[in-house]
DNA sequence: AGCACGCCGACT
DNA sequence: GTCGGCGTGCTC
């Protein structure tokens, strides 16, 4: 008998092994092996078995030394799971099968419990129309009948609480579900309230940042098919179901759900479609602020709507939103109506909530008169400065590559003098304690949410009890404002938002606008404020309507037109080199190879800081849907010349 | 990714 | 003399 066996190191490769007779048997695919791999022996996975040996001749098999586990750690879906992965977002086999099954050879299956008491407790309040026509559309799904719907409808609708009794209904028949939630701090909000209907027993924390031995235990409990309700972030997407029945993403316009940064790349929306049509799942996407790829499919028809209209009882009001400038005589941060409205709210002792997103844009160049911000000639992005060796200090867009001289004209006021932006959070908060010595001000940004001792806990517990009077925080702040008793939010630097070198700020930015007016409409007189030097950088009247349709149908035109996603598919090429002649020449081949399968490239476009050993840029490939799977299986294949490293991304969310 | 081999610089 | 820097090559 032999084997194939893939591992979990950068190699897109399988090795072939002999198994010895008295392993026969025990070695099939999906359960873990040990066996001597280079000079070492090392835990892998085996992926085939046959009575043929098919290794190239001129290699000497080896043998199997060990099996690990008496049964695969995962389902059937495994190596299809495994493959869908592959053909989607590309990397080595290894590392994608490694994801979805615990690497440590000492992790084994717990026995988990076969019997559960099951209590479900559910509220007796009585359901809006809304919600009561989407638990009997989806109760009405006939089994194991695979059904995208999408549930949407702003803040206080009641779309929470839908997921939330259909998950019960699925608890109580002994089904599993999965519920996404987009980053830990959601998670662990949502648990509570999961557990208190469900059970803790009964419900399972699935995250990045767990204990081994609690990863052990609903790992096993999982692929047992014990009946349970998941509470997840992204990777529970990847977890071995064995009986999955309803699958729940929360927030599923939040860019959390796609991973970029470590290998396997995937995004949960897609792994979720794959994985409840296997299953025959009923799959349920729930936002306020779905994303643009989504929504396309609800025009296409692939995925059913089912709108949310109704407010719940207590929450029906109907926000003031107000633009404003951002220059002050007073301040650098704050205009003087957005002090006074702070200084309002800390009267009425209310809490406020400062949004300032500075990602990734501490080099933006702007008009000391007016505040606006210098901006591409081709594309209209907002440029970066930069100073290199090379090319001296000069302006860059990150979005196209144009360049561009320091001789700047402002474009709406024609004033000559312009500066580089700096300061975050923290400089925010140093400001508004000159303004307002005694006022209780937290800072709300992955920062101080690092450590368990950093005030971001204080202010995420302070946005739900109240306990502070202003809390700065960047974009992640407007995620965690379920159930927040927030009366005052401004976005600071509106239009930074906009513009910059990824083609999705804009809708970014309708998202996070959207979600704050949604969450101040459960409170009386709630007011958004919107700072900016260029009002006419976005459209706000859907905002003002509440109208997040209609704020998506602009951007969907947009996007058609510029040939963006979702009407293209694009993949990015990060080329990285030491010498800049090698980097061009990797550059010009990978452009060649993939010229027949193009729509259109985009770049070279620089990216690596003046710091940089290494030099980087990246190209931006628009392809079809035609054409994509197979761009992307020929570029994952590339083998870039020696010195040379290059990173592929398909469907990216990062440009720089 | 590991791990080893190998070929040059500053130390007891 | 040799310890150790990390560039290069290989893993059935």
């Amino acid at each position: 008998m032999y084997c194939k066996v893939v591992y979990d190191v950068p190699l897109d490769r399988e090795f072939d092994y002999a198994v010895p007779a008295e392993l026969e048997g025990k070695v099939v695919p999906g359960v873990r092996v040990t066996a001597p791999f280079g000079r070492v022996l090392t835990g892998g996975m085996v992926t085939a078995v046959s009575e043929i040996c098919t290794a190239p001749k001129n290699v000497k098999l080896k043998e199997i030394a060990s099996v690990v586990d008496k049964r695969p750690l995962f389902g059937s879906d495994l190596f299809p799971l495994m493959r869908f992965m592959k053909a989607h977002w590309g990397g080595p086999i290894g590392q994608i099968l490694f994801a979805l099954v615990p690497p440590q050879p000492y992790f084994k299956l717990d026995n988990s419990p076969t019997s559960v008491h099951i209590d479900v407790k559910t509220p007796s309040f009585s359901l809006t129309p809304s919600q009561q026509n989407a638990l009997q559309t989806v109760r009405a799904f006939p089994a194991y009948e695979f059904r995208p719907v999408l549930l949407n409808g702003p803040a206080y609708t009641g779309k929470t609480e839908t997921v939330l009794r259909l998950a019960g209904e699925v608890l109580a028949a002994y089904g599993q579900t999965l519920i996404t939630v987009p980053d830990i701090v959601a998670a662990r909000q949502f648990i509570a309230e999961a557990e208190e209907r469900f059970g803790a027993d009964n419900v399972f924390c699935w995250h990045s940042r767990m204990l081994l031995s609690k990863k052990k235990k609903y790992f096993s409990a999982i692929s047992n098919g014990l009946p349970c309700v998941v509470i997840a972030t992204r990777s529970g997407a990847l977890l071995p179901f064995k009986n999955l029945r309803l699958a729940a993403m929360l927030d599923e316009g939040d860019d959390n759900y796609k991973q970029e940064e470590n290998k396997p790349y995937y995004h949960a929306r897609e792994v979720l479609f794959f994985r409840a049509k296997m299953h025959g799942a009923a799959l349920l996407f729930v936002s306020a602020t779905p994303s643009l790829e989504l929504l396309q499919r609800v025009q296409q028809g692939t995925v059913a709507q089912l709108p949310f209209t109704q407010a719940v009882p207590g929450h029906a009001f109907t926000p003031q939103i107000k633009l404003t400038e951002k220059k002050s005589e007073k301040s650098r941060f704050l205009s003087s109506f957005l002090l006074a409205q702070l200084a309002e709210n800390l009267k009425r002792k209310e809490t406020s909530l400062l949004i300032l997103n500075r990602r990734g844009y501490s080099n933006a160049y702007y008009c000391l008169n007016c505040g606006v911000y210098a901006k591409c000639k081709k594309c209209g992005a907002i440029l970066a400065r930069e100073n290199t060796p090379e090319h001296g200090d000069r302006l860059v867009c990150k979005k196209c590559g144009h360049t561009e001289t320091l001789q700047q004209q402002c474009p709406k006021c024609h004033n000559l003098i312009f500066k580089s932006r700096g300061g975050g959070t923290q400089k925010v908060v140093t400001e508004l304690a000159k303004f307002f010595p005694k006022a209780r001000l937290l800072r709300l940004d992955s920062d101080t949410l690092k450590t368990k001792a950093g005030q971001g806990f204080e202010a995420l517990a302070a946005l739900k009890n109240g306990q502070a009077d202003i809390i700065v925080g960047t974009r992640l702040a407007s995620g965690a404002l379920r159930g927040a008793k927030v009366t005052l939010a401004a976005v600071l630097d509106a239009e930074l938002e906009l513009d910059g070198p990824n083609f999705r700020a804009s809708e970014k930015y309708g998202q996070m606008l959207f979600a704050l007016r949604g969450h101040l409409s459960g409170v009386a007189d709630g007011r958004l404020i919107i700072q900016s030097a260029d009002q006419d950088a976005y459209d706000y009247s859907p905002l003002l309507a509440g109208d997040y349709q209609a704020a998506a149908q602009t951007e969907l035109a947009l996007r058609e037109s510029f040939l963006y996603p979702p009407f293209v598919r694009l993949i990015k090429v990060l080329i990285k080199a030491k010498e800049a002649d090698l980097l061009a020449a990797e550059t010009a081949r990978i452009k060649r190879l993939a010229a027949p399968k193009v729509l259109e490239t985009l770049g070279p476009v620089w990216c690596a800081k003046k710091t940089d050993v290494l030099k980087k840029q990246y190209l931006l490939f628009k392809t079809d849907e035609e054409r994509w799977l197979d761009l992307l299986a020929e570029l994952d294949s590339f083998v870039p010349a020696k010195k040379a490293a290059v990173k592929i991304s398909a469907d990216p969310y990062d440009f720089y």
